[in-house]
DNA sequence: CCGTCTTGACTAACCGATCAGTCAGGGTAT
DNA sequence: ATACCCTGACTGATCGGTTAGTCAAGACGG
């Protein structure tokens, strides 16, 4: 009955690991359908058959990828949230920081898996069917921070204002050169300082969506 | 040396209209390397030489697909941008109902180039250049309406606006469904509805972005 | 006649996936 | 200790299928 291995878990050589890193550059780059099993081996110094031995096949592997950056952000993230004062006056700036901040990563846009999430958030089904498994659970509890903290805010309202505010997460997130492009002169901004116009152009849309009118 | 015909302009049957309409689904479900000639051939009801025939190449049918949406739609908010007087107090309402509705289109998300579109934003190389050769010049005349609309408002300050507002464009575009899951019940809001969202949103970011602070 | 279009065969390259087999390490029995 | 075997990690070669793209020959219609 030709039985799967495919159980991660132990690697000698960290081949795993480098499978993975592979892959993630690879994804970043070219997208699921651009990206070949056989450039990811190359990437990654391994053998092609190796890939399958360990991940069964391409959509695992993509799966594996996302579900071991995802893990990481969402545990960040939550982690930022529950600090937050909700009652507090900047409740809202720090929800929106604790949203933008782990999946920009420390690296900023440059970061591969920025771009790869990118990607999830305008997906067909295959993407949304990882976001629902993968980022779902964590993004509706920024929705009920998002109903409490902002005063006038139903369910409604704060689902589209984390849509939007996530749409213009990932605005930021591809945007390289293309900013550089339309704005002048001015080299590339901090990290911090790009963050935090996210911040604040955010923070003004969310609560003229949600200001009685 | 074998000229390629690639001359379009007439079609006997109306067959490069079914072409591009054809791709344009297909593009739009698939992707640019998940869609196969093969597919658009058949979903237009015509041979695949006939493809070829009239466009050479893959890359040549994607950028006429886009060529013709982006021309009507750069057209359409020109148009929009020209009825604006940027001393109004409602210019930036404007400004931005101009930038949003001719690509959301007639149809609403539902729409196959909105769902390209999106694409495009958070694309790679090949999307970039398709955005500079057909996206930017208008692009530039929104910044500068903008930067002029909104007091206190520099070029960069502009560009960073123009960009995160369209982030929050392609993030309402690739909602389907994915709204409705975060905000509880709620049937599908019209398109109209959506949009005045949109706009309100947008507007609080530029204008908190641009706020003096 | 000429441009449009179909049909069908064809290539060269590439795709993801599979296979048989190598190799090292570790347990185990004697 | 040594001979044995099993297991998991890993590879090179190759599988069948699909891809974009080409070409030739002919049909249809203005």
């Amino acid at each position: 009955m030709s039985k799967a291995p495919a159980k991660r878990g132990s690697s000698a050589s960290g081949a795993i690991e480098k499978i993975l890193l592979a892959a993630e550059v690879e994804f970043a780059d070219r997208g699921f359908d651009g990206a070949g099993m056989k450039a990811i081996s190359t990437r990654s110094g391994v053998s092609q058959a190796l890939l399958h031995y360990h991940f069964g096949n391409k959509e695992t592997l993509y799966e594996a990828v996302i579900a071991q950056r995802s893990e990481k952000i969402n545990t960040e993230r939550m982690a930022l949230l529950s600090r937050v004062d909700l009652d507090a006056a900047d409740a809202l700036d720090q929800i929106l920081d604790a949203l933008f901040r782990p999946p920009l990563g420390p690296s900023g846009g440059q970061n591969a898996y920025a771009r790869i999430f990118s990607g999830l958030v305008v997906g067909q089904e295959r993407e949304q069917a990882l976001v629902r498994k993968f980022y779902d659970p964590t993004a509706q509890k920024f929705v009920a921070a998002l109903e409490r903290a902002v005063t006038g805010a139903d369910q409604a309202m704060a689902g589209m204002a984390y849509t939007l505010s996530l749409g213009a997460l990932i605005a930021v997130i591809g945007r390289d050169g293309r900013v550089e492009r339309l704005m002048g002169r001015d080299g590339l901004q901090s990290f911090e300082a790009v963050l935090a116009q996210l911040v604040r152009f955010a923070k003004g849309g969310v609560l003229a969506l949600t200001a009685t009118g």
